[in-house]
DNA sequence: TTGTAGGCGTTATCAC
DNA sequence: GTGATAACGCCTACAA
C-alpha cells in the first residue's frame, strides 16, 4: 500500500546516512559501491517509511520517464486492446507504463503521437503508421526510439513487427480455390496503409499463381478498415454487374460490412457468395455465419513490440549500431461457416 | 511539430526578459500581471523557438502531473475501451492524459491503481471497484480525487457514475413476462461487485412484483463476468433438473456462455430457451442469434466520469465542500432474436 | 566507502 | 511590472 510522501532525504536521516548514500543504496546500478551493511540499513529504512521514489524528480534528473507511448488507429476495433495488452505485459515488468494515443488521421499522422512526445515518453510503439508517416521527433531533437507494429512503412527507419500478410492472403485464396471458386473479388483496404497495399498485391499475386484472373472491376478499394466502408464497397461490387462467387475482405470489419450489404440484397452467405475476413478479431467466430478468416497474432505482436522496445531502450550505443529488424509473424487460416463451394458446383 | 528541447530560459533570453517574466507571460493564470506588450513578445519568442514546457519540471514544482489514471477490470471486454474513449474525450481538451491500469483482482483491488498512484496521477477513475475496495491513498497521504464509474461501492466516498441496473433488469424481466415466460432463471455476476449484487436483487424484486416465483435453484452465481463462467453456470442450471424457459444473464458475456452450453446440449435459442444479456457490447447484435440485451451507455458514462473528475480537479476548496454525487444513467432495452415466447405457448 | 555540491526546468515568493 | 532567488526530489561528478 502506498502511504505517505517520504522523501529520499527522510530515508537518509532515518538510516543515519547522507542523501547521496541513500540514493546509491537504493539504486540497483550503484548498490555495489556502497557498504553492504549500510545498504541494508538504508533499504530497511526505506521499507519502514514506505519510500517511493518521485518519478518526476527522478525523470527530470535522468531525462527518462519510464513511459512508453503506443499509438493505435482505433481502440474500438478489438484487435488493438489485444495488441496493447501484449505490449503492456512486456513492458510492465521493467517498470514501464504505457501511454495510449488513439487516432488514424493520414493527414496528421503525428497527431496521436505528438501529445505522447510532449509528455517525454522514452519510446514510441506505432501501430497506426501510414505509408508516408514520418518519424515524429522528440523534444531533444533526436528521434524517439520507435518500433513499428501492425502496419509498416519504409519512410520510418525502425524495427517493425507485423503479420505476414502475403502468406495470410495466400491461405485465403488457396482455401477458396480448393472450394472451387474461380471468380473471386477483393475489397482492399486503404492504399496508404501497408496492410491495404500488401494484401491487395498478395491477392493479385496468389490469384495469378493459381492461374486465375483478376479483372479490375473485381477489386475495389476502401478508405478505411471499417464496417461502413465494407458495406459501401460491397455495393459497388454488386452494382458493377460483374460476376463473382467469393469476396476476400481486407479485414474482418470490411467483411462484416459485406455481410450487411449481402443480407440487404437477399444474397446468402455462403450459399450464394462466400466471404472471408482477416484478423480473426474477438467474437468474429460467433457472427452469423461464423467468419472464415486468418488469425493475426495481435497479442504476440504487441508483446514482441514491447520486447524490441526494451532492447532499444537499454541498448548502450544509442542509435548507432542498432539494427532495425523486421519481423513477420505467421498467420493461421480459420475455416468457418462463411465459405463454401460456389453455387454452380 | 515538436522540434527541439528549448527551455524557458532560452525563450526569456530571446525575448529579452527574465525567466520569471517569461513564465508568467506564458501561464494563462498569470498573464494578466505582465505587461501586455512584453507578454506578446514572450509569446512570439516561444512560438518562434517552438517552446514546449517540460511536464516533469512543471509537475515537480506544481505537484500536478496533468495525468488521470483509469482502472478497468478487463480491456478485452469491448465495453471498457468504450468507457475509456469517453473519459479520454472529456479530459484531453483540458490537457489531461489518461494512464490505464487493467486488472480485476478482488484480493488486491489496489494493484491496478497502485502503479498509477505511484506515478502521481492527479485523479483516479475507478471502473473496477469491488464492494470492499478501499480508496487507495496518494503519496501525499491524502486520498487521490476519485470517481467511481461502472461499478460502485459504499466503502469509497466518491462521486459515482453507473447504469441504473435495477431499471435495466426491470426492462428485461417485463420483456420476458410479456412474451409469456414464468419460469425464469438468473445467472448472477460475482456478489462482491455492485453490478452482480444489484442485478440479482433487481431480478428477484421484479419477478416478485410480476407475481412470479424465484426458487433458489433458478439463481446461480458466477465468479466473473466472463463467457467461461456463463458456460459453467448454465451447466449447473441445466443439471439441477429445474424447469425454466428463459435465462437472464448478468451480462452479455455470461449470456454468450449460455449460448455455448445450450448449443452443446442441442437446446435451441430462443425456441427452447430464451436468453438475455446486459451491456449491449459491440458485435452482440451480430452473434447467432442476435442477443436481446440492455444497452448500457458506456461511452457516456466515461465522458461523464471525465467531467466529474475535471470538476473535482478544479474545485478550489479541496475536499471540504465537494459533494459526492451519484448518477445513474438510463438503460435501453434492445429486443433481438434470442428471446421468444416459451415453447408451450 | 561516504559526503558535498550542483543542477535538471519550472513556478512561487520575495524584493525592487 | 519585473528581476532575483529558492525550492520541488532526485542523481552524479567530484572531493574527501
Amino acid at each position: 500500500m502506498v502511504l505517505s510522501s517520504v522523501t529520499l532525504r527522510e530515508v537518509a536521516n532515518e538510516a543515519g546516512v547522507h542523501v547521496s548514500t541513500a540514493s546509491r543504496a537504493l539504486n540497483p546500478e550503484t548498490r555495489s559501491i556502497v557498504n553492504e551493511k549500510t545498504a541494508r540499513r538504508v533499504a530497511a529504512a526505506a521499507e519502514r517509511l514506505g519510500y517511493r521514489p518521485h518519478p518526476l524528480a527522478r525523470g527530470l534528473r535522468t531525462n527518462r520517464t519510464l513511459t512508453v507511448g503506443i499509438t493505435v488507429p482505433d481502440l474500438l476495433n478489438p484487435v488493438f486492446p489485444l495488441l496493447y495488452a501484449g505490449a503492456e505485459t512486456s513492458l510492465r515488468d521493467q517498470g514501464y507504463s504505457l501511454l495510449v494515443g488513439a487516432g488514424d488521421d493520414p493527414a496528421n499522422p503525428v497527431a496521436a503521437s505528438g501529445i505522447l512526445i510532449d509528455r517525454h515518453v522514452d519510446g514510441l510503439i506505432m501501430a497506426n503508421a501510414h505509408i508516408h508517416s514520418s518519424l515524429p521527433q522528440m523534444a531533444s531533437n533526436q528521434p524517439v526510439p520507435t518500433v513499428l507494429v501492425n502496419r509498416t512503412t519504409d519512410s520510418i527507419d525502425a524495427p517493425s513487427i507485423a503479420c505476414d500478410d502475403h502468406a495470410g492472403i495466400g491461405l485465403i485464396v488457396r482455401h477458396l480455390v480448393e472450394l472451387g471458386h474461380t471468380d473471386i473479388a477483393h475489397i482492399a483496404g486503404p492504399q496508404d496503409i501497408s496492410n491495404g497495399v500488401i494484401r491487395k498485391q498478395a491477392f493479385v499475386a496468389w490469384m495469378h499463381s493459381e492461374g486465375l484472373d483478376t479483372p479490375p472491376e473485381l477489386i475495389v478499394e476502401t478508405n478505411g478498415f471499417h464496417t461502413a466502408e465494407g458495406r459501401k464497397a460491397c455495393k459497388r461490387l454488386l452494382d458493377s454487374g460483374a460476376r463473382f462467387t467469393a469476396i476476400v475482405g481486407a479485414n474482418d470489419l470490411i467483411a462484416l460490412g459485406c455481410y450487411d450489404t449481402l443480407a440487404e440484397r437477399k444474397i446468402k452467405v455462403p450459399a450464394d457468395i462466400s466471404v472471408t475476413g482477416f484478423d480473426d478479431m474477438a467474437f468474429i467466430d460467433r457472427v452469423n455465419p461464423p467468419m472464415t478468416t486468418v488469425l493475426v497474432p495481435f497479442y504476440e505482436m504487441g508483446a514482441l513490440a514491447g520486447q524490441v522496445m526494451l532492447s532499444l531502450l537499454t541498448s548502450d550505443d544509442s542509435g548507432a549500431g542498432t539494427l532495425p529488424t523486421s519481423t513477420r509473424l505467421r498467420p493461421v487460416l480459420k475455416t468457418r461457416g462463411s465459405t463454401a463451394p460456389p453455387a454452380g458446383s
